[in-house]
DNA sequence: AAAAAGCGTTGATAAATATCAACGCTTTTG
DNA sequence: CAAAAGCGTTGATATTTATCAACGCTTTTT
């Protein structure tokens, strides 16, 4: 199970991991189970745990005054399930993140985590080019929600990431993209004919 | 001029500055003065410098099809000017960045920042700790957004953000905020009652 | 000193999107 | 297998926000 990490790792970093150091980096890995709707991270608490997926899928949201799920994040293979802020700044997140399908992880513990960072370079590297890349993702989400309509944004995404389309329901893509799922029905009806 | 660089680095490194890396880091960083409507990056072109603005204030922006502005960042004193994207992956970038009023700053080339990167560590970590910060102000932001309506997402920003609201106008507020002038103009006009 | 540009405001109107309620279909649960 | 829950759709309506045009005031430019 590890197997899939370890070639995520060596992809992104400039020399090849040594024997000693992939050792380390399992080490730090347990693989865990979730089951459909269970928590990896409930609202409220301080997000100790980072997540790499390895089969299934997640999603990371918060929920308004009125009881409404705003979707922050969804997460499929190879995403990292986290609330980087909580587990920065040790504060109480105000997301939650559950599976959405049956889900497999390989988790570690934020403090080892930043052990791996001092201790694998390459690992540095990695997580270095993560932190700039969700940066890049959200600055573009961003600057499409405020640039563009909510058809266009929905446009976009679908161009962008079909995966997410096919594996998430509509009024998830819904929340995700800040519309109803109403609202996206109909974008979808007009953009069909 | 660099002593206002040094200190903010200072705070956010671990270990201290030898005065060995801080001669490495000074001479990465040239003083450069920009007046007020002057650009420090236009669309198309690849963001090869970081800026570190030492005084002044200036705003980062898109440009739609139908020629209006979409301010998508707004610096002020002790803020990194650049396109991140653009500079990670060397693609032209599709802002512009400008001085709003007359700006100092300090600027390095790209390639030389991750030279530092590599030979100072506690560069390394504080600009490890800026892609934290900014992928955690781009999340909130972006939750802000699809969460809530305009009206509450301009009191969370007059609340977090006053310098912004003293030092910018309105309608770069607004485009900010992604709203109309007339809008915010609205929206304060209700909320001052 | 005059002209132009920038800024914030207001009013009238249009467009985008949300809300509420209902329905049919499919999947999950007991 | 029956009941319940989840999902997407549609219609009617309300709300939010954008657009367009105009105005007064201040600041900048000539």
């Amino acid at each position: 199970m590890h197997k899939n990490l370890l070639a995520y790792i060596r992809e992104r970093a400039t020399s090849p991991l040594t024997s000693d150091e992939e050792a380390l980096i399992v080490a730090a890995f347990q693989p865990k189970k979730l089951r459909k709707k269970q928590y990896f991270l409930e609202e409220g608490n301080v997000c100790k745990y980072v997540g790499f997926i390895v089969k299934g899928a997640m999603r990371q949201y918060s929920v308004d005054d009125k009881g409404a799920e705003h979707i922050v994040q969804l997460y499929i293979e190879n995403y990292w399930a986290s609330d980087r802020e909580s587990a920065v700044t040790l504060t109480p997140s105000s997301y939650n993140i559950d599976a959405w399908e049956n889900t497999e992880l390989l988790v570690a513990r934020v403090t080892d985590m930043l052990d791996l960072i001092e201790k694998v370079p390459s690992f540095g590297q990695m997580t270095r080019l993560m932190d700039q890349r969700s940066f890049i993702v959200s600055q573009r989400r961003l600057n499409s929600t405020i640039s563009n309509t909510a058809e266009k944004r929905y446009e976009e995404f679908a161009d962008n990431h079909p995966q997410f389309i096919q594996r998430f329901p509509q009024h998830l893509i819904a929340s995700f993209l800040g519309i109803t799922k109403e609202t996206l029905s109909r974008i979808r009806k007009q953009a069909s004919k």
